[in-house]
RNA sequence: GCCCUCGUAGCUCAGCAGGAUAGAGCAAUCGCCUCCUAAGCGAUAGGUCAGAGGUUCGAAUCCUCUCGAGGGCGCCA
């Protein structure tokens, strides 16, 4: 509709132009906007007053002279010239009744688009590190992702969601060196569990797993694994020191095969444990991308010899330094450590190197909002190889604060109590949690009301646009329990019966679902779709309470059995695109 | 110190590639079930858009400064 209108608009400013009545040469591609409030009419356009300066013209002059250029058109009932200069436009109300066949025939389409043309974006979400279960922070990145992945999807660009396994580097050697302590606990030797090393329950768990199937294949005594090991913080030594000393130890004692081997089941056990969690939480991947494969592959090794070649690389301290402060960075960057190896941002380096290289045409990573500082640089270094940093968009999601009772949830990954993704599912279900997490824009603080997503009320913003939608399905439901004929006419037939207030508005906020999608997707705002489901909620609850739908009236019911329907299929969309679930009853 | 985000009704937030009288939901007060699910609807009340300048026909929206809140700034990942 929208763009409809914008067309009519643009064919007016040719033929002023072409009159000579404005400069030919600025034309504008005017703005349309809703009319925020009905006695402004449906739409309005302010290319009156944006072009009044450049024509030399009185602003409502002008936008009488572009109404009168307007070409005719059977979804304009009329045109009025107000305010400073808008124009506003009523559309006719044979305009919004098209819409309900449209959408009866484009069933779950309506509202998708080809805006996209197929472009292929790239989408990087929650991309945790496997070195525990995925908290509550890592949810909000997930449901964030996601939508915006799908909602991408829905106007037309060819979408690969992706997650990063952080598969190598030291925190998982920390992880798998803090199972293998648990597991000589569990063989009876007396420790001290270094400082840094992992605590949660789940380190148990996969050690108990380990003892378990292999006994004590992997036992070494206390006495050998601690001997000349630097001492841990709370003894005065340096907690870094103690922990990379105790790797090394692992290594040593276990050699590459056995060591190899609890590294891996460390490793597995999680990232199923991930894979299972998010895959619950109504979240799909094309592609695990695996960091060691990086590294195996001899990526980063390339990527930073590519570097060099380009000039950027120079040596300082034992270190390999890249210069990034020669794109904007506050200060140059470490890509090589003086022990030979290669940080944790060089395989991020190759790693963007290599999604460009995979031919997208957009690259959207979702990070948490702690990695703000990390942007700059990889945008530097995919500049300084000769890549276009633009096709790269880092969308930052705040941390969640949980709410219960009132009382903020105190979370501590440090010692092992934090609340998980697993959790909060199990309390409040995935649909609320999903909602929840998208209903803020993602740099938006989100303080998560726990009693607030648990609430069968009004209060609860799902239930409410889920319970629209079963109310729809519970009078279908009466119908056939009354027998009463309820074969929807063709087309057009009997909509015109439709004049109450409620039914207009309830067509206005049909005719805005794709808008809506669109806006949501190309603003990466899908807080945007939640409002809008909230309102065309608010409208049907509210056409509910004032009229009857199954009336002795054939006609008059038909209409609104029609306009109900058309209803129910937004709403089913629009939470569909959300990933939460339409119940036919509640 | 530098950087990022934020400041709109008592609370949680929309609105921000400038547009017409700043909107919802909670909470408060008052109403609505012999009637398709009251997990619903209606009404009343609630505002110096943190503050001060600037840009312009027009600013909650853009720019600058001030104040306030939160976060980030490792040869960690």
């Amino acid at each position: 509709m929208k763009t409809q209108i914008q067309q009519l608009v643009a064919e007016a400013l040719q033929r002023l132009a072409d009159d000579g009545v404005i400069p030919a040469d600025s034309l504008p591609s005017p703005t349309i906007e809703r009319a925020r409030d009905s006695k402004h009419g449906d739409f309005a356009t302010n290319v009156a007053m944006v072009l009044a300066k450049t024509a030399r013209r009185k602003p409502r002059d002008l936008a009488q002279q572009v109404s009168e250029a307007l070409p005719a058109s059977d979804l304009v009932a009329r045109t009025e010239i107000a305010g400073p200069g808008f124009i506003n436009f009523y559309l006719a109300p044979d305009a919004y009744h098209q819409l309900i066949p449209e959408i009866f025939a484009k069933g779950p389409e309506y509202g998708r688009s080809e805006l996209g043309k197929g472009k292929r974006v790239q989408v990087e979400f929650v991309s945790a590190n496997p070195t525990g279960p995925l908290h509550v922070g890592h949810g909000r990145g997930a449901a964030y992702g996601s939508v915006v992945a799908d909602l991408l999807a829905a106007v037309g660009f060819e979408v690969h969601r992706e997650y990063y396994v952080n598969d190598a580097g030291r925190q998982m050697d920390i992880l798998g060196t803090s199972i293998w302590l648990r597991y000589l606990e569990l063989c009876d030797e007396t420790l001290t569990f270094p400082a840094n090393g992992y605590k949660g329950d789940y380190v148990w768990d996969i050690a108990a797993s380990l003892h378990r199937d292999h006994g004590e294949a992997y036992k070494h005594r206390t006495e050998e694994v601690f001997a000349e090991i630097p001492a841990d913080e709370p003894d005065g030594g340096d907690k870094e020191q103690h922990i990379d000393a105790l790797i090394a130890r692992a290594k040593h004692l276990l050699g590459d095969n056995r060591y190899r081997f609890v590294f891996e089941l460390a490793l597995n056990t999680i990232l199923d444990d991930i894979r299972d969690d998010l895959a619950l939480f109504g979240t799909r991947y094309d592609e695990w991308y695996s960091e060691r494969s990086l590294t195996e592959s001899g990526a980063v090794n390339k990527a930073v010899e590519r570097l060099r070649t380009a000039g950027y690389i120079y040596e300082k301290e034992g270190a390999l330094w890249f210069r990034s402060t020669e794109f904007g960075d506050e200060k140059d960057r470490v890509v090589e450590r003086d022990n030979g190896q290669t940080t944790y941002f060089a395989s991020d380096i190759a790693y963007h190197m290599d999604k460009l290289e995979r031919g997208f045409d957009r690259v959207i990573d979702v990070w948490g909002a702690d990695h703000h500082g990390y942007v700059p640089r990889v945008k530097a270094a995919l500049q300084a190889l000769g890549d276009d940093p633009s096709k790269l968009d880092v969308l930052l999601v705040q941390f969640a604060i949980l709410y219960r009772g009132g009382e903020k949830v105190q979370m501590s990954t440090r010692s092992g109590e934090f609340v998980t993704l697993r959790e909060l599912r199990k309390e409040v279900g995935a649909d609320a949690a999903r909602f929840f997490y998208v209903m803020r824009k993602c740099e938006q603080h989100l303080d998560f009301d726990l009693d607030l997503a648990k609430s069968e009320s009004s209060d609860n913003p799902v239930y409410y646009i889920q319970y629209a939608h079963a109310r729809i399905c519970s009078v279908l439901q009466q119908a056939a329990e009354k027998s009463i004929d309820i074969e929807l006419t063709e087309g057009t037939q009997n909509l015109e019966q439709l004049t109450e207030s409620h039914e207009q508005a309830l067509l206005v906020s049909l005719a805005k679902y794709p808008e809506v999608v669109e806006a949501a997707a190309l603003n990466e705002e899908p807080h945007q779709l939640t409002h809008y489901l909230r309102e065309l909620a608010n409208d049907f609850h509210t056409y509910y309470n004032s009229h009857k739908f199954l009336i002795e009236d054939a006609a008059l019911r038909d209409a609104r059995m029609k306009l109900i329907l058309a209803t129910r299929q937004v709403l089913r969309n629009g939470l569909n695109l959300l990933g939460i679930s339409a119940p036919e009853k509640m």
